[in-house]
DNA sequence: ACAATGTCGACTGATTTAGTCGTGAATTGT
DNA sequence: ACAATTCACGACTAAATCAGTCGACATTGT
């Protein structure tokens, strides 16, 4: 799996911050429990985000924690590897770690995939990801209603 | 990391057998030391291999390993699978496994990411990663020459 | 018979994953 | 000043996965 559950839950927090963006703190406990993550585990994964400077915190009554930039200016590939490091789909590929020799005869196919994904991540922003998940909503109120 | 050695190093001893076709088995140990595998290691990824079609074995002296069939009709992306199980890059795309619900928010960029992976994957096969490695070797000479 | 080769399963050490927990620091309201 | 609330940070841990090693056994050519 190229994705751990810092990855998926790191995403899920930033929508939820985005979600509320401009409605003050956003707690720990409750994006928690709306996103099904667990709280104590959320903590690094907001620490991780705020080093990277994604989030900005703030502590003491009514605290909480909000998106340092517009949601806008926030692409999907940026959060993801801030949290889990490089993306790379092959050892060889991964150029942050050194004396990783292309011997292994599949590293073009590869680097193409990788090249896709990259920019298919960076074209993603956070906003996006909020509105696909208000579609969604609407969705399923439609299908309700029906 | 989407792939482990196992993907690596099965699809280099694929590329080594794919070589080799026509000129009879080829054995564990010589697979093994040109391509850089340990070789004890090397037994469990042609073990499974076997297992799934791609290669065919002869004990005995003089004995090895063949493909099973042309290298032509042996695509990148069954090896892989056959090697690492799926390639799914986030949990919730794997089928395989149940009860991976698409809360994260992110599936739809990640399915359009997985599909392109797919795709690139199947049009490779194993005879033109042997036609490109020629081709570099063919390079280095040049290189070398001048 | 015997040497060369592949087959298979048990075992292991290192690393990563996915957390938990406890203590402490900052902030607000009273 | 003090209590309550919230985040910050590091230590610790259980389980899974990775990357192999090893030894006993099966098959086959000479």
């Amino acid at each position: 799996m190229l994705l751990s559950t810092k990855g998926d839950y790191g995403v899920r927090a930033m929508i939820d911050l985005a979600k509320h963006e401009g409605s003050g703190p956003v707690q720990r406990a409750e994006i928690a429990r709306r996103r099904q993550i667990p709280e104590s585990y959320l903590d690094h994964l907001l620490a991780q985000l705020r080093r990277a400077g994604f989030v900005r915190s703030v502590r003491g009554p009514g605290g909480g924690h909000l998106l340092a930039k517009p949601a806008e200016e926030i692409c999907l590939l940026h959060v993801l590897e801030a949290l889990e490091g490089s993306l790379a789909p092959l050892a060889c590929l991964d150029n942050t770690v050194p004396g990783q020799e292309a011997i292994c005869g599949q590293e073009w196919v590869w680097q193409e995939i990788y090249d896709n994904m990259r920019k298919t991540l960076a074209a993603v922003s956070v906003a996006q990801l909020v509105e696909h998940e208000r579609e969604h909503e609407q969705q399923a109120v439609i299908n309700y209603s029906i």
